[in-house]
Formats: structure tokens, sequence, C-alpha cells
DNA sequence: TCTTTTTGTGAAGAAAACTTCACAGCCGGT
DNA sequence: ACCGGCTGTGAAGTTTTCTTCACAAAAAGA
């Protein structure tokens, strides 16, 4: 069951809301100022934050701003009964997922929560199949030793790479310096050297942790 | 350098081996019990450890079970001055990489020393021919699903995986869950539940670091 | 005991991944 | 202009990995 935090100072408002969504198949938790919230998404998993801009204390956009750190992914809607377009593209800026003005009618908040709900698991999914491209193209021993040497050397030219690996079929080592460039480990600069992207980087920091970790 | 731990009771015994070690290159520690080498253990990194069978106290086999359990694979040569073919064979069952006598001629330490030394590096080469079979393994999205689900779950039966996953051919189950037990990721308990094993779970954890660190 | 379900095994078939081959474009040196 | 080296492309061939099939053994339930 998808679960759905509401955060606003307004008690009617916050009730009506658990009203809808909870009649709409989510299950609701409401907090009513911005610390009580952050304290209840700590112990607690939730898959929205239905969160109110101006509130007394902690601001909605401080709020977002401090779940951030521990959520990055974790998706907001912000509501405002102060609609501007500058508070609305403030919002969005720091990262809200969709700005709904208040007051709103039923449907438009419960269509605002299911495509921002549907965004967020194609993004989860999006993450997933990522993880087929990183296995993928770490499963094949050349392709780990050129990330290997490329990381130890920093940048290199094609044919330095065969060599040292003593890869002999240049082609051979064209096909997997094309499925890394493909999956983003690898780039080239404009004089055609050969270098590891941050994702590259970040790659190749992962594996030697796991090898750590498999050795005891 | 190479950090080797002498623990015995004797002290002149202690010393002397220090200083044959340390005319050879190593870096040598010194403890007169088993429980000041537990202690030490505990904070140091020892690349070999050098250990009396029979000691006040606790002697060599349980100072020597009690150290694997921190350290599975950190090697061990137990001396002694009571050889027996039953003390030794039972040293060796117990996991030592060697077994040397005392009283010992330089030379003979020197190279038990050496030889564990460079099987242990070996056996360090191997865990890095193992990216193999965990890249490969982990290549598999039908693999990794098992591994979350099993991870979710922690004890499953073989049909509540296959219904859970959706995967109605059976033995293309079978064939996935073999693979992850063979890489040493997934066992089975006494009445054939799927679990994961230790190794399995630092898969899984490094897994969602990668995934962290790739998406910012 | 009999039947059904669960789990397992090995071989064959299919798909995916990798390697090799044939060729081509680009660049620098003579 | 010609040659050689570097780098790239796409297709064909080969190998590896995965899926399906046919069957079997073990366990559970009636």
């Amino acid at each position: 069951m998808t679960e759905i935090m509401v955060v606003d100072d307004d008690l009617d408002l916050r009730e009506s809301m658990a009203e809808v969504l909870g009649g709409a198949g989510f299950a609701v938790t409401l907090a009513a100022d911005g610390v009580a919230a952050l304290e209840i998404i700590g112990r607690q998993k939730f898959d929205l934050i239905l969160l109110d801009l101006v509130m007394p204390g902690l601001g909605g956009l401080e709020v977002m701003r401090r779940l951030r750190e521990k959520s990055p992914r974790l998706p907001v809607i912000m509501l405002s009964a102060f609609a501007s377009v500058e508070n609305a593209v403030e919002a969005m800026r720091q990262g809200a997922q969709d700005y709904v003005t208040k007051p709103f009618r039923v449907d438009t908040l419960l269509t605002s929560v299911r495509r921002t709900l549907e965004e967020a698991s194609f993004e989860s999914c999006r993450a997933s199949m990522s993880m087929d491209r990183i296995m993928g193209c770490l499963a094949n021993p050349i392709r780990r030793r050129i990330l290997t040497f490329v990381e130890q050397e920093s940048s290199l030219r094609f044919m330095d790479i065969c060599r040292r690996l003593e890869i002999e079929d240049h082609t051979k080592m064209n096909f997997h310096l094309k499925v890394l460039k493909e999956a983003g480990f690898l780039a080239q600069d404009d004089r055609k050297h050969y270098l590891l992207t941050q994702n590259g980087l970040q790659v190749m920091e992962c594996a030697r942790l796991l090898v750590k970790k498999l050795s005891g």
C-alpha cells in the first residue's frame, strides 16, 4: 500500500485530505508542522509527501531541503494558498515534483498524486534497468581490465590500451570500448584520449569495496 | 611491510623470533598469551600469526578458533615443542596453515613463514578472479530479483520464490538458484528454505551503494 | 497406499554476448 | 600522391549464457 504523508498546519485541511486520499486507497499520515514531519520520515518509509509551502516555524522549502538530505528521491508535491509564478518556480527549482494551489478540487489533487507516483515508479524502474547495464558491462573481464588501466593512467589513446592489455585484434578492443562508452563509464576528450567518467570512477570504487568485503 | 604476530609464553623464544623475523624484513608484534593476542588482533591488521600450541590459560587451538570468528582468512602457523602426529593433524584440521616443531632451525621457520605468506597472497589473487563470478552472477536480472526478494523476506521456499517472481517454469528458477548457490550468495537450511549467505548480504549491500552513487 | 506437489537433473534449443573478418575513413610523414 | 598507422563500422562466425523440455526423485496430503 502506498504511504503518503500530508504536512499542513491547517487541521481541517489535513483531515479532509486524509479523507480524500484514504478514500482513494492510500495510507495517509498527518503532520502539523515540518519538525514533526521530518521526525516521522526519519522513522518510517513514505512514497510521497504533500507539503504546505507556508507554515509557521519551518516553511515548506526548508522542510524539503532537509528531507532531501536523507531521501534524495522522495517525491514532494508542494501545496500553496499563495500561488504565484515566483513561488511555483522556486518550489520546482528546489526539487518539488509538482505544485498544487489551494483551494484545490479533489480530482486535481488526485491527478497530481497519481501522476507523481507513477513518475517516481518510472524513475525507480530506470534505476533497476541501469543495474542491467552496470552489471552486464562489468561481467566481462576485458572491460574490467580496461577500466582498471584507464583509472590508473588517467588518459590514454586507443593503441596504448590495446598494447598494454596485449589485445592484438584492435576491433575487439573497439567493441569493448564502445560498450563502456555507451554505458557512460568511459569518455573521449577532444584529442580522442580515453578517460573515466564520474560514473566510471564510482563503479570502480564500488567494485573495489566489493572485493574487499568478500575477502573478509 | 608485512605484519607478523608471535604468540608464545616463553619470553626468550618470543624475543629470538622477533630478532630472526625482524632481520628478515618483517614487522613483528609479540604477545605473551592468547588473551593479549586476541585483543591486539582486534585493533590492528596482521598478515600472519605464529601461535604456540600449548600455553597456560588459552591454548593455541582455542585462540585460533576465536580469531577465526573475526578473521576467517588470517593465516596461522602453529608452533609446538610437543610434536606428535595427533597434535599436528588436529592443528591443521582446525585450520592452521602450517605446523613447526620447537626447537626449530632459523631457515625452517623462515621457509614456513615465506611459503605461508605466498599462499595467502595466492588466495587474495583468487578473490580477484572471483570478480568474474560475482559480476557474471549479478549480470542476470532474474538472479538480482531473487537476491532482493530473499533479502527482504529472510527465508523462503522454492515455490514461494517462483510464485512471487512470477516465473512459471520452475526449472528456470532451479537453474538460477543453482548459480547463486554455487557463487556462495545463497544457501539452504535444513528445511530447504533459501536464505542469503554473508557473502550474499555483502553483495547486496554493495549493489545498493552502487545504485545510490550512480543516482547522484 | 496413492496422488499431487515440490524440487531437482541433464540435454537440447534459443538467445545473447563476444570475436573475427573485411573494409573504410582519417591523419601524418615522405 | 602514396604509404603506413590509427581508429572505426558492420556483418558473419563462434562461444557463452539462458530457457525449455523431458523426466525423475522426494515430500506432503488424503
